[in-house]
DNA sequence: TTCCGATTACTCGAAATCGAGTATTAGACC
DNA sequence: GGTCTAATACTCGATTTCGAGTAATCGGAA
């Protein structure tokens, strides 16, 4: 898969918006914004007129017309191009077909668990938990009004998915917070003890690790074997 | 939350690497991939040193001193500040704590399915599911080695949080193909039928949403109420 | 009528991001 | 002893990204 030209997701949306009809940049933001769009794709202007310009600039889309009324700014009208729908069809194919790597906080987060106690981590994730449960709250609100509404599914998916990521993310949080609790996550009370070590004596994790035997004997075999991170 | 001063994910693995012992910043690079950390946090050379660069203008690193080995490039190494301690510790707080507005590429793709007809979706979706399949059951498979090695889950429950992340979507796509493949997606039928429209009499997707009545007669009250998207 | 805030429509420059490129050395292998 | 690959340690500059700023117009309330 060779790299796009232009891999901004805001220009697959663009391009998207150009298959409808011709429109104006600004347009396009109205749209997206009036449809909901900018929840799942990231929309500043900024962003906006490079991206139409890089499209442009690589024969995606072209500009058509350009307007001026009275003293406000020239709103340039593009529509898209044969090869800007080969595009979009080859970039919605990927979208669909192929995962991609992505990267979430909370990941970044998780892997730096062991910097912080215990007792801190369990209430960060909990306050995660209660906001989570907030945003999933909310999105499930506006589905059951769009069903009123009659409005088809097939037009919301991306929101429905969004509460599975949701819902994914708030379930492994509360699960783990629990078992952290309760000291159930192996090695945790290695963990726990380093850090009251560290309050108590004064002493820095790292001299903890450099001479574990000292602090916690022998019967933590992986310290021998595997260096430890984080702390 | 005021905006942080070198807001890259990678910043926050520089300073949480620094905060075990002074490093250079290709010897943090090694250490990252040594535990499997570039998984999370995304990793690359350029971005790096430019991290390593603004970290140190906004005073949370110092370099300590500067090694030259033979004719090999200057290896400077840096040591974290009081203050880059503490902004490490803000930055953990705020990544475990917070849910930060994330956009995953799939979300991006469905906000676009009615781009494509039915089929060509279902078939994408559960070619991504393969795909997801693998990267979950190699995931599954180093868990199960690690505990083998009785290595503590605490260091690497980022990689479990990935898996639930990862089997979420897995689910969902799954699901959505099996609803589309028997039309029991609410409006499905009218997508459908409008590709098939398109395929068999030349006509534009824009053309069936101009006179929806000629098409599909009175029996779908939403198409008055919001204009349908992405066709 | 006039003021105010919202909307329309875009511009700009600073900062971030990327990934390919460079140059050296250590070790492996024949 | 020569060559080849992998690892070490960064550099560079072209894009990209961002978000604050600008400036005009419109509708409604005071």
């Amino acid at each position: 898969m060779a790299k796009r030209k232009v891999a901004n997701p805001l220009a697959f949306a663009v391009l998207g918006s150009l298959g409808e009809r011709p429109m104006h940049p600004y347009e396009i933001s109205s749209l997206l914004k009036g449809r909901g769009k900018e929840v799942s794709i990231k929309l500043n202007y900024g962003s906006l007129y490079s991206v139409v310009a890089a499209l442009e600039k690589a024969g995606f889309i072209e500009a058509v017309e350009t307007l001026r009324d009275g003293n406000r700014p020239e709103r340039t009208v593009y529509a898209i191009t044969e090869s800007g729908r080969a595009e979009f069809d080859d970039w919605l194919t990927e979208l669909l077909g192929t995962p991609a790597k992505e990267f979430r906080q909370l990941e970044a987060g998780l892997a730096y668990l062991p910097a912080f106690p215990p007792d801190r981590v369990v209430e960060l994730l909990e306050q995660r938990v209660v906001a989570l449960d907030e945003e999933i709250a909310q999105l499930v609100g506006m589905h059951e009004f769009m069903q009123s509404k009659k409005f088809p599914r097939i037009f919301w998916v991306e929101s429905e998915f969004r509460v599975a990521v949701l819902t994914a993310e708030r379930d492994y949080a509360k699960g783990l917070a629990a078992e952290i609790r309760v000291d159930g996550l192996e090695g945790s009370a290695f963990w726990r003890r380093t850090h009251e070590l560290v309050a108590e004596l004064g002493i820095k994790p790292r001299d903890v690790l450099q001479d574990p035997v000292k602090y916690f004997g022998e019967d933590l075999p992986w310290l021998k074997e595997v260096p430890p991170e984080g702390l």
